[in-house]
DNA sequence: TTGAGTTGCGGAAAAGTTCCGGAGTTTTTC
DNA sequence: GAAAAACTCCGGAACTTTTCCGCAACTCAA
């Protein structure tokens, strides 16, 4: 597309073809408000259509700040990710803008309004559907996107950071398996993220590997809150054949699974074990200590912030998709299930 | 949906549309009186039909952003906060930048210094202390300033926010008297900050109001985070004559006392009942539900959010200190102690 | 030095406000 | 009952404020 024409673009020549002087498009560049909207959209435009790159890596002005969006923020899930972000950031002498849109397109379009009134070096999605227009929007303005746990599928250009969670869910299952569980009951997260039917597919494969029958009835789609873990864990205690370990796809699920085996006057891992995902600080100081799959957010939230600063610059990227290694957390919420109950070893 | 075909609307486009003058226009705009009623109203009907937006902002140049700075960003106590200020944030178009100072001078220095790069609408500071130097800087940028549950003395002339601790305080001991235990374990939240005393205070008085003598070797001195509330437990679980109920000051302690009661084979609420302070939203989930003094914390971020918007605009405050009501939740971590206390029952 | 890009300054134009007067209507006066 | 006075409502024009962009001077790297 860009069609350069050997010669590197300048400014000079988008200003002449758009018929503005050069300052109008430096101040274009530079994200400036005293340009007409339509002007704007001119230059803008034609920066796109002829792959404008700055000259220098040197020279870049950055705003000094880094955009974190969450959809929400109401888990201490995202306090991770705004720690591994806000240390990073912290150290580049950038600031961290926290925000929620709430899946809301109102407080997303709100969100892109305050972010024209002042600059970004980049903004971080997480666990969000980035829509195509926002996502063009943002294209426009030059701003670089890094997705943490990129909802659908791997999308377009922009780099994306996971956890390997199908190796996760994998190692949950096998470790459940390993200590003789053969029924394992799964509580999903939402099917729309990637991360939730990654998840799941590791569980589906451990117990292929081992010969166990996938049982759709073990499987209960939650959201990866603590309320759709205790219903979960409801749910599959009152099947007629109930499970002996339960695999929830998230810690605070796991804990509403802790609540369920309770209210039924079973307790863990005596009677169920229990496994979670993500391992939360609050998995070590549960009752007892949840066994979980470590994911390591604040890392992830590193290497988001190191990611989009590196594209602030204009530098390149190593690869456009990271998984960060999960790891098996043992602690005290699985044990081998009870040998007695309907029939024996 | 006012379909604002790119351009803006002006009041000349609405005069054309209304068949009146630009002045007719702006006379409603502006609430004055010589104008025709159905002519009034028929400006303003197409005023709102198509979302006209003053031009001016009148007011003073916005940043667009505002500072949440956190000691340290490692509690679900913050997001809560963050939350409370993203909201309100969120609503008046502006942004949150999050900052953790790690208490360390370097990190506090640094974090003025990107502040300096950039502008800032106002800074909301979290249990911080705030150091006179960096007030002073504060004050020299002519930044406003407002501190949540603030660490020293109510200070200067800085607002500050914070919740009932004492009341929260004098609740839970009330509660653990009224249910009949007369020998109550505290374990404290770090000296330096007023919280802290305030609930050590609270709980002091309710012991005193019910005639029970207060025992310093029950008072464990924790810092609000689980790994303190651990060693608070045990440390009071071995005493010789050891306590019926334990009050930790957050709920990240009591759930450090869940575990050590657990490593003593005791059980809650039946062995030893626990209270804690908070409320976070993982407290309900706890294993079992935890009985705990409510904080309104998203309310309070977004009440200083809303505070230092007002002193941004140069408004007033109507209270330098302001402290939201506590609540006591009762849930299932408290019971009445056994009667026969070592041995019986 | 040179070329690319940025910034302070100022001016033109647009947007919005205020002043003022005039047409039409209502009220008062004689 | 007619003229005068007063009032209502609105447009023209002058004025003020804000936006937008070019000029020229400047910075920065090669």
């Amino acid at each position: 597309m860009g069609a350069d024409d050997g010669r590197r673009v300048t400014i000079t020549a988008i200003a002449r073809e758009a018929g503005v002087s050069v300052p109008t498009v430096s101040r274009v560049l530079n994200g400036r408000s005293d340009v007409a909207p339509d002007t704007r959209e001119r230059v803008e435009e034609l920066l796109r259509h002829h792959g404008y790159r700055r000259r220098t890596s040197r020279s870049v002005r950055r705003a000094g700040l880094v955009d974190l969006v969450f959809n929400d923020l109401d888990s201490p899930w995202a306090v991770e990710i705004i720690r591994g972000v806000e240390d990073v950031g912290h150290g580049a002498g950038v600031g961290t803008v926290v925000s929620a849109i709430h899946r809301q397109p109102t407080a997303a379009r709100q969100w892109l309004q305050n972010l024209r009134t002042r600059a970004t070096d980049g903004v971080i999605f997480v666990t969000s559907h980035l829509s195509p227009p926002l996502h063009a929007q943002l294209r426009r303005l030059n701003v670089p996107v890094v997705v943490v746990d990129p909802a659908g599928v791997p999308a377009m250009d922009v780099p994306t950071i996971g956890a390997t969670n199908w190796a996760g869910g994998l190692a949950a299952t096998e470790h459940l398996l390993a200590i003789g569980h053969r029924r394992i009951g799964f509580v999903a997260g939402p099917t729309h993220l990637l991360c939730s039917r990654a998840r799941l597919d590791g569980y589906r494969a451990g117990l292929e590997a081992a010969g166990v029958p996938v049982d759709d009835a073990l499987i209960y789609p939650g959201d990866f809150y603590h309320a759709s873990g205790f219903a979960g864990g409801t749910a599959l205690l009152d099947l007629a054949d109930p499970p002996t370990g339960i695999f929830a796809s998230s810690d605070q699920m796991a804990f509403g699974v802790y609540e369920a085996i309770r209210r039924r006057g079973l307790r863990v891992p005596d009677d169920v074990s229990v496994v979670g995902f993500d391992d939360l600080p609050e998995a070590r100081w549960a009752s007892p200590p949840l066994t979980t799959v470590r994911q390591p957010l604040v890392e992830m939230g590193r290497l988001a912030a190191r990611t989009v600063l590196r594209l602030a610059q204009g530098e390149g990227i190593d690869s456009p998709r990271v998984e960060l290694a999960t790891e098996m957390v043992v602690r005290d919420s699985t044990a081998a299930p009870l040998t007695g109950s309907p029939a024996s070893a």
